[in-house]
DNA sequence: TTTAAAATCACCCAATAGGGTATTGTTTTC
DNA sequence: GAAAACAATACCCTATTGGGTGATTTTAAA
């Protein structure tokens, strides 16, 4: 049974070298490969990977929100980031978006395929270097961590906004401003805010709305 | 040079198991052990270790705890956590703590050595099923990381104790009962609160609360 | 096409919150 | 032992918020 990998990577050399050793090594098929994440549902449908390798940095669609969507549609496909540069702050965010594993661009092709195997068995590979940055990313911080998909207040697109101006401190005549409607108009909003979030005061909808991330 | 390294561990067998070990091992020398975190500043400062390993589970001060205490104190030291539960909870607490590793009590003794020589080498050992639980526990989710040592807004312990009241939401009749004080005094505490935190709003201050850590 | 939800505005009233000032002890610190 | 900070209380007045009720218009869905 081989593995079915499908290669998300702006560099053309890269993506070409890749799928080379992918496809000259027993047990590993290259099933699909895109210089950007703009057609990714696409090309997920098509190619029906067990595992993508993810570039961060393409071009339109970033590798971290095409991680992202990937995992929502189709949890079971495992994303394997490939990163050149130490960013903390990208590396993180791919963690959140649902990445099972970070590889160095520059680990040698071995490590690629030991790294792929191991996400598709249910591992988790780390580079050790990026071990160390996501380490010394969250020592020392505080964290307030949800799920976003936990609860869904069902808040229409305008209520969104309110609360989001209500999040930044703003006072409702400031709201009524900001958003080109009236002082009362404002009010009726924030009322239904409240029934849908079940709260009775501003500081509580503001805690649920960090909480559950704004939705 | 020896690796200096402290054990903190209440698990007699395994503590004596431990300095065995590593005094049994060229390179390396126990230089402190200690059954629970109750005295870690006398024990750090007597034996000044490079590295500690450090049991989550311990009477009293729990490992998070001290190593927390000792990533303040002395930022140098480098701390590895054994952990024998894969509990997601805790290993994230720890991370945020500032370990620098994590190894399985079960991970063989060579394991062992090599994470200690990882660590005290800047490097950022952390067990394969460690890492696993790692990336499974930031995987969609939202996060709000912020740095505490950031701003110390000098609050005192009665306006701290009001604040966490406010971020509860509860209101200022409420405070009062809970705090056992009158309504006025929970008026002029949160004026104080106020001015120390520059917000002029409850909302406000919530915010800055949660971000900052509720100093 | 009827229904339903969303968005808009308005008025009333009560509750809550915010700002200022002042007084009185009690700690804590220098 | 004096000065500074903290804790507690009270009263003033205003601004803001929260809840109810009702209405119109637009948009979307059944």
């Amino acid at each position: 049974m081989e593995i079915r990998i499908a290669i998300f990577e702006d560099n053309k050399l890269v993506r070409d070298a890749l799928q080379a050793i992918l496809n000259g090594t027993p047990g590993f098929t290259c099933c699909g490969i895109s210089a950007d994440g703009n057609h990714w549902e696409e090309d997920i449908k098509r190619n029906l990977p067990d595992v993508v390798l993810m570039d961060i940095e393409m071009p339109g669609l970033n590798g971290i929100e095409v991680t992202q969507y990937i995992n929502d549609l189709f949890p079971q496909i495992k994303i394997l980031i490939q990163t050149v540069f130490n960013d903390s702050e990208k590396i993180f965010q791919a963690l959140c978006a649902g990445a099972s594993g970070y590889i160095l661009k520059n680990d040698p092709p071995h490590k690629y395929l030991d790294a792929i195997n191991e996400v598709y068995n249910g591992g988790a590979p780390i580079s050790a270097s990026v071990a160390k940055k996501v380490l010394g990313f969250f020592a020392n911080k505080n964290v307030v961590l949800t799920s976003p998909s936990s609860i869904d207040y069902q808040l229409s697109e305008r209520e969104k906004e309110i609360l989001r101006l209500m999040v930044d401190g703003r006072q409702y005549k400031d709201i009524a401003e900001q958003a080109f409607i009236s002082y009362e108009t404002v009010r009726t909003h924030v009322k239904h805010i409240y029934k849908k979030l079940h709260v009775a005061s501003r500081s509580e909808a503001v805690m649920k709305a960090i909480q559950q991330g704004l939705r």
